[in-house]
Parts: C-alpha cells; structure tokens; sequence
DNA sequence: ACGTGCGGGACGCCCCGTTCAT
DNA sequence: ATGAACGGGGCGTCCCGCACGT
C-alpha cells in the first residue's frame, strides 16, 4: 500500500479541509473521503473532531520554522526576520490559498469547543514567547521603552491580519505588506531603541 | 411587545449569534430562538443565511463611525486615530468581548458562500478607501515614501490580528497593543516622512 | 388595473403550476407569485390548496368539450370520435406538453385529500357516462355482447394511458397512437356488433 | 429482528409509501419509520430520495415477469395475454390497491426529478420493446397494416390507464376492463391481419 | 370584501458527529 | 478495520391564519 497509515493520511486530508472550509464546515465524512479511508475508520486514530484538529494544528505549527527563533548563530532581530520570511514564503505558495491555518483557527474557535481554544491559546503563547526571547535579547542593557511581549503580540498581531485578508481576498497580497510596511517599521524602532544606551 | 418588529430582533440575534459562535456554528433556529421569533417567520424577511449575515454585516459597518474618517474639521492623522479609539472602545466593552465580527468573518468566510465573501470584502474595501484618503491628504506636497493603500492595509491588518487574538483570549487586552503598539508607529513614521518635504 | 380580478389570475397560475410540478410539488407561493399576488391574497379566495386544485379540475373539465358528446346532430359514435379529435388537438398544443391535467390528477391524488378525490372521481363519471350514452345509442336494438359501461372506461383508459405517457416523453406523440390505434379498433367493434341485428 | 438488513426494510417501506402516497408527498420520516430505522440510517443506503425511488422501481419491474414475454414454448401473443395475465392478478392483490406503481410515476414525475424522469423512461423502453418483439413475430410474413410498436403503445396506454383509474377509485375493477375489453379487441385484430396472408 | 405582510409551527430532505457489531 | 446504526440537527419551505388597511 502506497499510505503506510490511514493516520498520516487522515491528518493531511483534516489539514486540508479544514482549511479550505473552516473548522465548522469541515465535516467527517468529506475528510474520510479526501484520504480514501472508509468513513468508520476515523474513530480508531482519533477520539473526535476536535482532537484531529489539535494534532491538525500541532503539526501545523510544527513546519513553522519557530527552530529559526532560536538560531544562536544569528542576531536576534535576524533571527525574526527570518522567521517571518519563512512563514510568508510558506502562504504565498498555492497550496496556502486560504491564509495561515492558526490565524483562521484564532478567529473561529469558541469556547464551546474547549479543548480546541485551549490549544489554540498554548500554540499562540508559544510562538509569542520565542518572540519575546529574542527582543529581550536585542537590548539587554538599555533602559528600554518597550515591553518586548507587547511588541511580540503586535508582530504576531500584524501578521494575523495579513493572513485573514489573505482568505478575505484583498486587493494586493497582503503578506508583502505586513513585510514590507509593518515589520521593518517595529523592528528598526527596537534597533533605534537599542542603540539608545 | 417592546419589540417594534421581528425583523429587527432577529437582525439583533443574528448579531450576537455569529459573534458568539461563528457563522458556520451559528443557526437559524438558535438566532430566532434567541429573538422570541417562531422559526418559520425567519424567511419573511430574509432569503437564506447569507443574506441575514449581510445585514447584519453592514449594519456592523454602519456603527464602526466611518464619518469620524471624513470628519473635515481635524487633521487627516487624527482622524485615524480617533477613528481607531471609537472602534478600540466599542471592542472593549463586555458586549463584544468575541473581537470583531467584520475580522471573524473575514477569516471564517469562505468562497463556499460567495455572496457573503463579496459582501466581506466590499466593506473592507470601503474601510480601506476612507482610510486612505486621509493618508493621501497627510502628505500632500512631500515626496512620499509609502504606498498610502499599503499602509491603509497595514492599520487594518493589524487591528484585525489584536481582534482576532481577543476571540483567542490572549493574556493582556490584545486591542490595547494595536493602539499603543502598533498604530503610533506607523502613523509617526508618516508624519515624519510628510515633514521631510 | 389590467386583471379584473387576482381570483382568475390565481387560477390560471394554479392550472399551469399543478400541470408543471404536479399537485404535491407545486407550492401556494409559487402559484401567487406566477400569479403575480401576494402570497396572503391566497387565502382570500380560497379556502384551502384543495379547493383550489377543485376549482382548476372544474375549470379544465369545463374546457374538454363533453357538449360534443350529446350533440344530437350526429351519429353517437361519431360524437366520441369528434370528442377525442377535440381533446387530442388540444393535448397536442405547446401550452400541454404535461399531458392531460385530469390524467394527472388521477394518478396521483390519493384519499389523504378526500374531497380532491372525490372530486376527481366525479368528473371521471361525469366522463364516462356521458361516453356510455352514446354507446348505448348506438347499439340500441342488437344484442349487444358488450357492456357500454366497460368500453367507455376503455376509451378513456387508452387516452390516459396515452396522456401519461406524453409527460412521461415516449418516443412518439403518444395520443395519435391512441387515435390512430386503440379508438378505431374499439369503436369499428362496436359498429360490427350493432349491425349483426 | 426478522429484517435481514435495513436497506431491504428500506426498500420495502418505500415502495409501499410511494405507492400510498405518491412519490412527491412520500417522505424520508415516513419511510424509514415504516422499515422501522432510524432516519439517519436512510443516507447510508441511498444518496437520495430520488435514488431509492430508482430502485424500488426497478426492483417493481423486475417483478413484472418480463419473462413471460421471452418464453419460447408459446406463441407471441399467448405471452402476451399470459403476461398482462399475470400483472393484472398482481394487482388484483389488496397490497396493490394503489393501481400500478410505475403509471403513477410515469403520471407524476416530471423533469424536476431529471434522474428519476429518465428512470421512468426507461423501464417504459424496455417493458414496450419486449411486447413489440411478440408482435412482430405475430405477423411475419403477412402484409402486415399495423405497427407493432404502435400497438405495443396502445396495450400498454390502455393499461395504464386502468392503473390509474384504479388509484381514482373507479366503480369496477379497472384492471378487468382492460382484460376484458381492449386486450381481446387489439391481440384479435393483430391475429385477423396475420391470417390475411 | 378584498389586498397585504407577516406570525406561526410543522415538516421537507439531507447530513452531522459518534458508537457499535461484525 | 469497517459498514452501518443512531439520533439529533442543519437550512429551507410548507400550508395556513391573523390583523390591519383600504
């Protein structure tokens, strides 16, 4: 057999679904089928939906590249700057038509699925905790003006946006402005900061 | 009654149902159930889904003071700002504690629901065009820099990350950091740059 | 106003959308909005859809011609066959490409609408026994080895079974069969037998 | 349970509701709750309601005996006779009280139903082609005055139209009419022409 | 007396996420 | 591992009644 596990195979379809039709909308049946694994099968590798949608979303954050937040070899706004030109790269591919996975999630979520907006929330604050590592480092010594988790959120805040028009088909793509326009505008205000000792 | 119509107390659940669950987890039942209305009366006035959460859309817009955007009487930056406090306040209060339904719905809505994607992205486009008026008009003579729509695009993209991250509960008030984080940095870098002239 | 009344633009509606869709299918709203009235006017005039669909039968029964049938100004048989040359020809009009209404109504009205029903089987009897008059006139002094009763229901069964068969897209225009076919066997019978006095 | 499967039940619940209802006010509640299954089963089973109409009336005609009209060891129009025999005494049974479950359809469907329509069709195709096959046999070397498949039309008109009739209620037994009356009369005139030889 | 819009609830077909027997 | 049982619910539409307006 060509799939070495329904598993894998179910977890690529729910990833794809899921983002081609929102959480709510994606459905079990439309799933199986998209992995060519008979309907029943589902609940043998997986207790429900929503836990599908958290190992969905795990191994969606996973190939995020948050390794390259921790890159010592690099300085650490570089290391934020790679970080999120590798992200952007990554929706701008066709596969990515419907913007960042995590960001739809954050918007779609309630609580009425807990166990899902509990996993949403710990991936965000994973991602915004590497953030903040980094522009702690960026200046360590100076009296800073900024409070580095604020402008962790603001970053991810931005980037969020973007990938949400993505899906909301703006006019320009809407990744190359958050490149272009908000993240070099926040970084260099750091590095001015920095440089102020 | 104190209700003057059925059709307003329906428009007002539909309302509060899309943002407490989202559109796809919302229903028709739940939302006239949540407006004492019998079911069956839904579809005097409204012919599917869809169009309900039109109205509802654009009565949303209608209450987001685009006129504080073409106000003539304040500089075009403080229009912006301003604008952005009115919209940061309403988020802030416990009736709207699920983010912005226009953010929600642009990442929620898909092209499943066509008439409602274009009804997503014509009132962002109309948020967009106001806003850049006034970039437009706040440096008129100087050799500009920025792409006006690009920033206009920027400003939004980051307000509807800090409203997506409200529904996501993150750990500070996510809308407090798009207004002390992110809006002062762009629009001082437009001032600076308009002063360069 | 144009129409003289919204009752006869209501029953026109009615005539075309139960012979499209059926008497199930075809749906109050559908016929108020062929009819271009409002939907609450319905009720205004009628007392329900089955007294509705009864006055549609009458109206339909009314137009086939049975006067044909006791014109005494021609042979009996030749009166069944000038009839059946009158509803043919109308069957065979663009405005009928449903087959007879009656045939319809026939087939697929059952008793969970009793007076529909009933009103049904009369204007089959009413049909029929007309039919059964002229047969009888015209065999009157033979022993007949036929039952008058039992070849007007023969007659009408072939036209029906002919009618059916046109909503039902057989290959060829099913009714000049039955004209063609069934009718002159049958009645050239009839003629045989009443001249073996 | 005595069931062997629920589709079967399926199946049967079916054709008994359709043929007590007619296909347009039969439901999917009913039918399930006759074969005594849960309504979600339903979709399991079937695609749609138009597709288990499909089968069951498919699974009607094969009851038909169609192979009477094949049957070697006697002559063309014996099998005939012999068939419509036997289809009569079918439904002169009490569960057949309803008239003949494939000229109700072919009155009531209509091209809304495209899948069903053609279904119709084409059992109709079949059961006339097996007759035209006896009737050409009938008359082989004869110059022959009548086309066979027009004649085959004309039985099968007829009986329809006694199939209906049956549904409306009638005063006699319609289905003896056609045995009595017009397939005696039509066979013999068949079997007349064959002799002019 | 008729036009008119909406109240009203039951029901249409279809599909959901999940469990169970084989 | 699979196909089917299972019940509850999705959106949309049904036929009908009512109250108000003319």
């Amino acid at each position: 057999v060509p799939q070495p596990s329904l598993k894998e195979a179910i977890i690529d379809a729910g990833e794809a679904e899921f983002h081609d039709r929102g959480y709510a909308a994606a459905g079990i049946a439309g799933i199986t089928s998209r992995a060519s694994a008979p309907k029943g099968s589902f609940y043998n590798h997986f207790e429900s939906k929503e836990t599908l949608a958290l190992e969905v979303l795990q191994r969606y954050a996973d190939g995020q590249r948050l390794d390259i937040l921790i890159d010592e070899a690099r300085p650490p706004l570089d290391r934020i700057r790679d970080h999120f030109d590798f992200v952007a790269k990554r929706l701008s591919e066709d596969t990515h038509v419907r913007g960042c996975l995590l960001a739809n999630f954050a918007a779609e979520v309630t609580d009425e699925t807990q166990t899902l907006r509990r996993g949403v929330n710990e991936i965000h604050q994973g991602w915004v905790r590497a953030i903040v590592a980094n522009l702690e480092a960026a200046a360590p010594t100076s009296a800073r003006t900024f409070v580095p988790e604020d402008v962790a959120w603001a970053l991810i805040d931005a980037y969020q946006g973007a990938t949400v028009r993505t899906r909301a088909s703006g006019s320009r793509a809407p990744i190359e402005n958050f490149l272009s326009t908000t993240l070099p505008l926040v970084l260099s205000s750091i590095e001015a900061g920095s440089s102020d000792s």
